[in-house]
DNA sequence: TAGGCCATCTGGTCCT
DNA sequence: AGGACCAGATGGCCTA
């Protein structure tokens, strides 16, 4: 794993660190209906940014008519209200990562120095769940009472049939799971 | 150097 | 009301 990312940088300017310039009970709220000029230009996060979601409008509002942003305080209350905010957010992706990291020891790949991207671990996790579920499928006869073909219809039962398994013996390997029932269709 | 990947910040919206 | 979730933006690091 590579050790970047430790400090926060410190070139972007945040609304905790305001432009030195302007007072702080008179900083320019970004995005702000009421200080916008138009919406082709907004100041965030020390940057400017393009049209405020006007793009492909998937989340506009409710609201009908203006945007209307949130009325907080001081500005020294909404710097608090962004850092924990802030904080929350780095919690979640941590989170977020930490089930990437998860998942990517879940499915089993060529091991390469390189750990796999994001994109990567979770397209090789869908072929590795359909390769399961056709393997699966193709087994299910040891599940299924004789006579029934396997088929997708039959999910459900070899669903029903995986649960009763991880009651029964409290394992959630599903590789344990796959050998119980192989075994079962030598016996059959 | 360009492009891919990622962490972080941010504001809007949803949910409890 | 406040936290969670989401997506856009930005800049740093790494590799071909």
């Amino acid at each position: 794993m590579k050790s970047k990312r430790k400090a926060v940088k410190a070139s972007r300017r945040t609304w905790s660190d305001p432009e030195p310039d302007l007072e702080p009970d008179t900083e320019l709220e970004p995005g702000s209906s009421e200080q916008e000029g138009s919406e082709a230009s907004v100041r965030i996060g020390g940057s400017w940014r393009g049209s405020l979601r006007g793009g492909d409008g998937k989340r506009q509002g409710g609201v009908g008519g203006g945007r209307r942003r949130r009325q907080y305080g001081s500005s020294k209350e909404r710097s608090v209200r962004r850092l924990e905010s802030n904080e929350r957010e780095r919690q979640r992706m941590h989170k977020l990562n930490n089930a990437f990291q998860a998942l990517r020891e879940a499915i089993p790949h060529v091991k390469t120095d390189k750990k796999l991207s994001k994109i990567e671990t979770l397209t090789l996790a869908k072929n590795y769940i359909k390769s399961l579920t056709t393997i699966i499928l193709d087994m299910s006869g040891a599940c299924l009472p004789s006579g029934e073909v396997p088929s997708e219809a039959n999910a459900a039962k070899l669903l029903q049939c995986y649960q009763q398994h991880l009651e029964e013996d409290g394992e959630e390997d599903l590789t344990q799971y796959l050998t119980h029932v192989h075994s079962l269709g030598q016996r059959s």
